[in-house]
DNA sequence: TATGACCTTCGAGTGCACTCCAGGCAAGCG
DNA sequence: CGCTTGCCTGGAGTGCACTCGAAGGTCATA
């Protein structure tokens, strides 16, 4: 991977973005850095450049800035939208629900009640998820027990 | 549905099952009854007739009984079966593993050290989801209050 | 200036887990 | 007897989430 030489950060970007990042950065990154290229990116999220693109094409990211030759530079503030998507698809959240909520975000202020409520609906899910594989995970106790007992 | 007319359950069936049967019942049965007809079965499991074929024809479930006129009749074994296989996919199991262990399941007790290792392997990516679904559901409640207090 | 690493787009291909369809058999009912 | 319902089979189709390929542009270094 090769660090591209990088402008300093535009400070003026009003790309939409959730008003709400995250605090707890789980890649690391290097300081003082916003613009990063697609390779780096993968190097962060573990994600490939195939499927970052395909999240731009199909509306999954806010739109990622270009350096003079048209190549994507993703800011800080992307990599926490990615962190965040990567953890919504952890729950098994549909691709086309996360687009929505990446919609809402876009559409600005207006739509907090509705952002609000679709995260509340996949907090339940979430809840749903753990109990049930709680409930599995008794399940292969009590037979991982039976055969290190029958063996 | 139809509820079929059963001969009793044939005592002598020794279609090899696991034979570490799971103690719960989730879906009610009724009451001394060995020999469902699929769409028995999907009422209980919730799986589709299409799916339940499809489980046996790719090895998922060890052969199902037969009615004299060529139609399935599922034993209780099999719905514990079933359930099992239901909690396995609520993993995110692959199929294919899943028939791995129908194989195991198949060739007897010699299996029961390698049975062993597929399940502890599971439980270990079961508390590993467990322990991302925590942390999604942390990040959610931060933006779900960060919402709630903004409007 | 040429090589190779990196990037671009768009459209097509892949793998998984179902899901459905066509065509047909068997049983119960008026 | 004919109608309806339920079930059978094998193979084809679907939807999702990527994943890849082709053709070509850009850029740093030899």
């Amino acid at each position: 991977m090769t660090v591209m030489q990088t402008k300093p950060a535009d400070t003026a970007r009003t790309a939409p973005a959730d008003i709400c990042s995250a605090p707890p950065r789980r890649h690391p990154r290097p300081d003082g850095q916003d613009r990063y290229t697609i390779s780096e990116v993968v190097a962060f999220t573990g994600l490939t450049a195939h499927t970052l693109r395909w999240y731009e094409r199909i509306g999954l990211m806010p739109h990622v800035d270009r350096s003079h030759t048209g190549q994507r530079r993703y800011s800080n503030r992307d990599l926490d939208w990615l962190d965040f998507v990567t953890k919504l698809r952890l729950t098994g959240m549909p691709v086309a629900d996360m687009v929505r909520y990446a919609e809402l975000v876009r559409e600005g202020e207006s739509t907090y009640a509705e952002r609000q409520e679709l995260l509340e609906s996949t907090r339940r899910d979430v809840l749903t998820r753990i109990a049930e594989l709680h409930d599995t995970l008794s399940v292969l106790d009590h037979k991982i027990s039976f055969y290190a007992a029958g063996k």
